[in-house]
Formats: structure tokens, C-alpha cells, sequence
DNA sequence: CGCGACCTTGAAGAACGTCAATGGTCGTGG
DNA sequence: CCACGACCATTGACGTTCTTCAAGGTCGCG
């Protein structure tokens, strides 16, 4: 959907900069980290369960998402990630996976070695705690998943997840006027929303039905954010960005 | 139940040993952290949504818990905490909290500034690293609850909290011989769980019919820990202990 | 043109929630 | 030591949400 920007890390400077004030040292020290470039399908692993990688995954352009396979086909998906995220940044301190990470869409991605990474924040103890950072928020989705997952109805934990992918995406500009590729099948969304795709279908109809969106071939509007919100009870707060909230 | 200990921050020196080797200069700046010490009564908030902390909170004797309310009555709590954890180790970097912080039961806890806390990491990296995988086991656990309230059942939800809870209080000395001071009530169990509490109970029943536990007095018993971890099937992979896995 | 992946819909059943009533346990104060 | 009250556990009956199974339908692409 978007092009590789110039140089793939400024991704990540960018992405560093929406938290952290960055010196031009520590921007140049993002830049100069060594990059692997690597496209793939849809479907496709970069890390499973049980690995133990030396490297972590910067995306670059797509869709991915963390998930947990447990027995006869029950998967659970963790979260989604859009570009400019590291959604294996834990491997740097957790040696084992204890999960997989895979691309929703054809997604480009950025693999930086463990070892560059770990120099980079033992020389700018700034960057370490932007990262550390990064991964709290991380962890801030998580529970706020769990508290839909535990408390809220099928139709109102698809609205929270509309709500917050929509202002995700506009915080790093892949976003606006209330429109959004979403490249993610009602399968993968009943993965993501503990429900079967048969419910999940429903749900849709139901917001569909109330005017709230449209979601057809792979764009997804939002037709009534106020509503839409309402509906998901959504308060931005968990996603910890600086300054404006939503659209 | 477990007297504090000679200095309170043994504790937490403690925990990072099982986690880091630690220098001695690490050990005595650590013990040399400034500590207020407080006991609180069951139920009682430490920390609150929206609140901006200027300190984080060890525990020393007791459990408890972070919980998020939303509309009505509903509440999810988001993880359970016992001796040696610190649980609101995020609002370091993260400002404003998304949720709650309470006492499960009569709890001692020791509280330290940030501002101390932040020269502590400053001054020594390994120890920043300590803690920032701390946060990051935090999250493991947040996922694995996660994969339970979308995929598992209400009886192996209920197994598998058994399952985690004797498993971390084993690892730090707080239970042995399969059995373990269960201070949760159903209803907070069910707050957890993601369950109304009419059904935790039904869920115990099951447990308790198929000859796996007991439970009473505030006292769990595992009398058939393979089976038990069958049922959750649980694998303690996602705690990211260091050597040992389970009894 | 045909295949595979995805979406949609209906019907029946399982899992779980809600409401309501009862009994048990424990700490506290008389 | 006893009595009280608050909180907690338990159980039954019934309603809702969500799942499962099954059968088309649509769309894009080779």
C-alpha cells in the first residue's frame, strides 16, 4: 500500500520520535543499524513458537500479528501490527518464543540483529527506555484485549478493535477520514476476537445494520466514530500516545 | 502469613537474582533503596485508573491485583501478584495508569520512588535489563490469559490459573507439597476468569468431582497435579523461569 | 471456466449468565 | 462465650450468547 520509505529504519526513528525526543547521534546510530529486507505472503510465519531468535522484526509495510496455536485448531490471535512496529522486541530478553508472529497481508519487513540492537541501547540509555516503552504499550493493548475478551459482548470487542486499528493508523498516517485498508479476513478477526467466524459474521451485519461502518473488499469506513465508540466503550488512554487522541 | 523478611528489599533482590546474576555494588544499591512500608486491607486500592504515580509498589506479604472496571459492575482483573513482584513496575514510563491496583488479601507492600528507581537503572544497565524483562514476563502472562478467556473453557481457564498460581508461588517458596493459601474468592475468580460467579463455582464442582483439588478455607489442594496440568493443558514455557519448570 | 478462499445464512445445541433463595463461615462487639 | 451481621459459597430454574454443522453464494484469479 505504501511505498518502502527511503531508508527502511527511519521507519523506526519515526516511530521513536512520536515518543522520545531523539539527539541527531541517536538518529544517525537507528540509521546505521544493519537491515535485512524481506517481503512476504500473506499467511506466513517470520517466528514461531518455540524459536529462539537473534533478530528482530521491524515492519515495514502490511499487516502482522502474533498468535498462539493450541490444541485441534484453536489459535488465538495477540495483536496486529502496522509499519513502524517491532512486534518481537521481547526476544531481546525472553530467549524462547512462546508464541508466533506472521504476516496478515503481503508484508515487507525490516530484521535487525539481536546483537546491534543490544549495542545500540547500551550506548543510548534513551533509546533503551523508548523501547522498553514501546513494549509496556504493548503489554497496555494486551490487557485492554483482555478486558474485552472477559467482559464485552462479541459486538462490542469488533467495534474497540475497529476503534483502536483506526487510531493506530492515523497516529503513523496510514489513516484518515475515517477510511482504512483492512486487509484482515472475518476469519482472522474470529482468531483475534475469540469467536467463531460464524459470530463474528453477525456482529458485522449487526454494526453494519446500526449505520456504525461498512466493510467491503478490504476498506473498511467508519461511518459514525462518536457512535462507533460509544458502542465499544473506547478510551484511547491504554495506547499511551503523546498528544491528540482520535480522528 | 510469611513474616517480612529482615529488609524488606531482600525480597526484591531476591526475585533479580533469579533472574540476573547481580554484582555486589548491584545488590547494595538495590538494598539501599528507599522503602515506606504499608499494610493494606483486603480490597483496598494502592494505585487507581487515571492516577500518575510517583512510586512503585513491591510486595512483601500477601497478593494482588491489577484490574481494569468498565460499565455497570463489570470488572476484569488483569493478573494476580505476589511476594517479590511489582506489579505497577510500568508507570516508570508509562504516566498515566490504564487500571487499577489492589490487595487481594492483607497485603505488606513496600513502596519506592520512581525518581530512585531511575538512578538505580541509570547507574546500573544490567539492572534496567532485569526489570525490563520482568515487565516482559508480565506480558507472557497477560497473552496466556488471553489465549484462555478466547479459546479454553471455564474448567481448564480455572485449571490453568491453579496450575500458574502454584507454579510461580513454588518458584519463590510460598508453596510446596501441592498445596497453597488460596486467598481469591469465587467472585474475584470470576472477575479473573471472565466468568459470572455462579459458574466459577459450578467450574470448582467439576475440578473438584473429578478428584483434581480442593479447595477450602482458603486453602487449594492439587491432588492429581498431571491431570490438572492435562486438563489447563498447561505449559509453563510463558513464566520464563529460569531452571526448573514446576514440581 | 473452474477452483479455492472467503462470506453469508439457517437451525439446533452447548456453554455460560441472571435471578433468586438458602446455608455456611468468620470476625466483631456485647 | 454468644449473637449478630456481612460476606461468601452453593444450588435450581430459566434465558441469552455464542458455537457447530451445513448449505449455498460471491469473488478473484489462473
Amino acid at each position: 500500500m505504501n511505498p518502502v520509505p527511503l531508508h527502511p529504519l527511519d521507519m523506526l526513528v519515526r516511530k521513536l520520535e512520536s515518543i522520545a525526543s531523539l539527539s541527531h547521534e541517536e538518529r544517525q546510530a537507528i540509521q546505521g543499524l544493519p537491515a535485512k529486507i524481506r517481503t512476504l505472503p500473506r499467511g506466513q510465519d517470520i517466528v514461531r513458537d518455540g524459536d529462539q531468535p537473534s533478530q528482530c522484526c521491524l515492519v515495514l509495510d502490511g499487516w502482522m500479528a502474533r498468535y498462539k496455536d493450541i490444541s485441534e485448531g484453536r489459535r488465538q490471535i495477540l495483536s496486529f501490527y502496522i509499519p513502524g512496529d517491532v512486534p518481537d522486541l521481547q526476544s531481546l530478553h525472553l530467549a524462547v518464543m512462546d508464541h508466533s508472529l506472521c504476516a496478515m497481508s503481503v508484508s515487507t519487513v525490516a530484521l535487525i540483529p539481536h546483537e546491534n540492537l543490544r549495542m545500540l541501547i547500551t550506548r543510548f540509555p534513551n533509546l533503551a527506555a523508548a523501547l522498553w516503552r514501546e513494549t509496556l504499550i504493548d503489554a497496555a493493548v494486551f490487557r485492554t484485549w483482555m478486558v474485552g475478551m472477559g467482559q464485552r459482548s462479541a459486538r462490542e470487542r469488533m467495534a474497540h478493535l475497529f476503534c483502536e486499528m483506526y487510531v493506530k493508523l492515523h497516529a503513523v498516517g496510514l489513516a484518515d477520514h475515517h477510511r482504512v485498508d483492512w486487509p484482515v479476513t472475518q476469519i482472522d478477526m474470529a482468531y483475534a476476537l475469540g469467536l467463531s467466524n460464524v459470530h463474528v459474521n453477525r456482529a458485522l451485519q449487526d454494526l453494519r445494520g446500526r449505520g456504525l461502518i461498512t466493510l467491503d473488499k478490504r476498506t473498511l469506513t467508519i461511518l459514525n466514530w462518536g457512535a462507533l465508540c460509544e458502542v465499544a466503550e473506547f478510551d484511547p488512554v491504554y495506547l499511551h500516545l503523546e498528544k491528540r487522541a482520535a480522528a
